[in-house]
DNA sequence: GCCGTTTTCGGCCCGACTGTTTTCAGTCG
């Protein structure tokens, strides 16, 4: 007798069980090391650059920082047979809408059990009946103000869709923030500010926004902030700091701390937590204790107990812990304080690095402006060479090139560059396209045309919901195409809206190293694809990769920043990418048939 | 439950703010 197949499970869906362990050990007021222990593995695995099947197929569940032996039983236990023993006990003792409930601000675990076990609350729904009706005031330590604020947590919660808000919408709601506050403050109130949290370390989703500030007249500052228009609730009020809610939900918060405690805060507030758990762990190795402030020693052979030490600067405090100075990018302890301590952390891919763009799209296809006022956006910007790449035919959603538009393209684009050159210009247009790989892994354009152009991207679009084993060697056949220079958007996520395909990276990105295919970091902050663990992955497995704005307006030219600090959080440096390279060098880099079409 | 450049046992970050308290627990980041 065979065992029944079992629906394979993805490392969000695995992830996703062991925080909803994590939460219920919570509601049962377990031992709080072993729910950080369940956290610590949830994050993990939903971060885990590696398909989590596959690790576990490997018998490498152990070598994952956080999985100790227990939590890899637990996860064997799941994929070999559906279902863990112990998470299902955990179900049993607490009903379902319990743990949604620690969902509504302000209200955690010892609040949720109480109201599940003294009033049988046992869901949002119910909870804001309760308080609407006035009988959570009957709790002791509960009164009006409670309710009150639980009503406002859950109305807040329906306010926001999504728990966590696309890096592309908060960081300009972010910066507009802060340009409002400072304009509605006398110059000179502020002395720095500064985005901290998860903004400046550009995760591609943003929790709360946090603003960290310098200022000689906290209060000021704090009575600005909460008179923001943006503000359509205050969410806290102290004299240092605050919260508002945004129209969309989003939190924001702001702190304000004096000059010289500057360096300790920003590294506190820009985080990660287990990053800065990282941090303090070696400061306390060295007699340390390390807070928002300053460090203060601590059993430090040197100086009493209580001796404070400052910071100015965050190079200062890393400097004086032994540690060189680690991008806000790599701060999510994945490797990164070891590699401080060892000074062997990469040097960046800088957005400076950047010279040229090797996926666009113009009014050819779906693009807002012209082939010329693309071409002169990006000459303005700087760049040295840049790829008109107009979806081919295929894509059914839009016009897209034909050999015969691309003549037409060919021919504009050669008087553009003829003039560029008697100008004296530095700037040179390629012909490319992104070619729609159809649903049997076939291009939209036959290869004698793909031959023609310079610059071949390839991209998925449509069928992104077949199985994994069929988009996995559709998008292989496209890999293997020799025609093909670039894998655009390799999973077709969008971020918050579109869960990526099921397509098994691994083996794309094991077979883009072998065929020499180079891997797009699309910079559109709603792909951010690859994202920036799997393009380390894709380093790791010895892939080339390309940062592209696929910008479809000459606004959209402006996203390249994304893009640079999602290959920053992948530890890129400027030799992974190949758009860092001159013309020559870039083109050399590609399968190498396109050198006879561009050497003229 | 995890982990090790003092440890295979004994640790595991810490302060601001809030609400309901007369000294603190809960939540959050």
């Amino acid at each position: 007798m065979t065992a029944p197949e079992l629906p394979r499970l993805n490392n969000r869906q695995v992830a996703e069980i062991f925080a909803d362990i994590g939460d219920l050990m919570l509601i049962l007021g377990e031992n709080r090391f072993k729910i950080i222990a369940y956290q610590n593995a949830a994050r993990t695995i939903a971060e885990l650059n590696q398909d989590i099947n596959a690790v576990h197929a490997a018998g490498a569940l152990r070598d994952i920082p956080g999985i100790g032996q227990a939590i890899a039983e637990k996860i064997d236990e799941l994929l070999t047979t559906g279902s863990i023993p112990f998470y299902n006990k955990l179900t049993e003792q607490v009903p379902a809408g319990v743990v949604a409930m620690m969902r509504v601000p302000d209200v955690g675990p010892k609040t949720a059990k109480r109201l599940w076990e003294e009033l049988d609350i046992t869901g949002v729904e119910g909870l804001k009946a309760a308080a609407a009706a006035g009988r959570i005031r009957e709790l002791k330590g509960f009164g009006a103000k409670s309710e009150e604020k639980i009503l406002k947590g859950i109305e807040l919660l329906a306010r926001r869709q999504n728990d966590r808000t696309p890096i592309g919408s908060a960081r300009p709601l972010a910066e507009g923030l802060i340009a409002d506050l400072l304009s509605a403050l006398p110059p000179g109130t502020i002395q720095k500010i500064e985005l901290a949290g998860s903004l400046r370390r550009w995760r591609e989703t943003i929790g709360d926004v946090d603003i960290l500030a310098v200022s000689e007249q906290p209060v000021a500052v704090m009575e600005a902030f909460r008179a923001l228009p943006q503000a359509v609730d205050i969410l806290g009020a102290g004299d240092r700091k605050s919260s508002i809610a945004l129209p969309n939900g989003m939190q924001v918060d702001i702190r304000v701390v004096e000059a010289r405690h500057w360096g300790a805060a920003l590294a506190y507030f820009t985080g990660s937590q287990a990053h800065n758990v990282a941090v303090r762990e070696r400061a306390q190795k060295q007699g340390w204790s390390l807070n928002e402030y300053s460090l203060t020693s601590d059993g430090h052979p040197d100086f009493p107990d209580g001796t404070d030490r400052f910071f100015e600067t965050e190079e200062a405090l890393y400097a004086f812990l032994g540690l060189d100075w680690v991008a806000p990018e790599l701060r999510e302890n994945r490797g990164e304080v070891q590699a401080a301590r060892q000074h062997s952390l990469p040097r960046l891919i800088e957005l400076a690095d950047i010279v040229g763009e090797l996926h666009s799209h113009t009014t050819f296809s779906d693009g807002k402006a012209t082939l010329e006022e693309m071409a002169a956006a990006a000459q303005a910007k700087g760049y040295e060479y840049w790829n008109v790449s107009d979806h081919s035919i295929g894509l059914g959603v839009t016009q897209g090139v034909d050999a015969g538009a691309l003549a037409e393209q060919r021919a504009e684009i050669d008087r553009l560059n003829g003039e560029y050159a008697a100008a004296g210009i530095d700037f040179r247009l390629l012909l490319g396209t992104e070619a729609e790989v159809l649903a049997d892994g076939t291009l939209g354009l036959p290869d004698d045309v793909l031959a023609t152009l310079d610059v071949v991207v390839a991209s998925i679009h449509t069928g992104l919901r077949q199985d994994r084993e069929t988009i996995t060697e559709r998008c292989l056949k496209a890999v293997r195409n020799p025609h093909v220079d670039i894998l655009g958007h390799p999973t077709g996520r969008l971020i918050g809206r579109r869960e990526p395909s099921e397509i098994d990276l691994e083996r794309v990105l094991q077979a883009c190293a072998e065929t020499g295919t180079i891997v797009e970091i699309n910079a559109n902050p709603a792909r951010l694809d690859l994202s920036g663990a799997y393009a380390r992955r894709a380093v790791e497995l010895g892939c080339k990769l390309a940062i592209n704005c696929d910008a479809h307006s000459v606004d959209q030219i402006d996203l390249l920043p994304y893009g640079v600090h999602t290959a920053r959080r992948g530890w890129l440096t400027a030799a992974d990418v190949i758009n860092t390279r001159p013309l020559d060098e870039m083109l050399g880099m590609l399968k190498d048939r396109n050198i006879r079409n561009i050497a003229r």
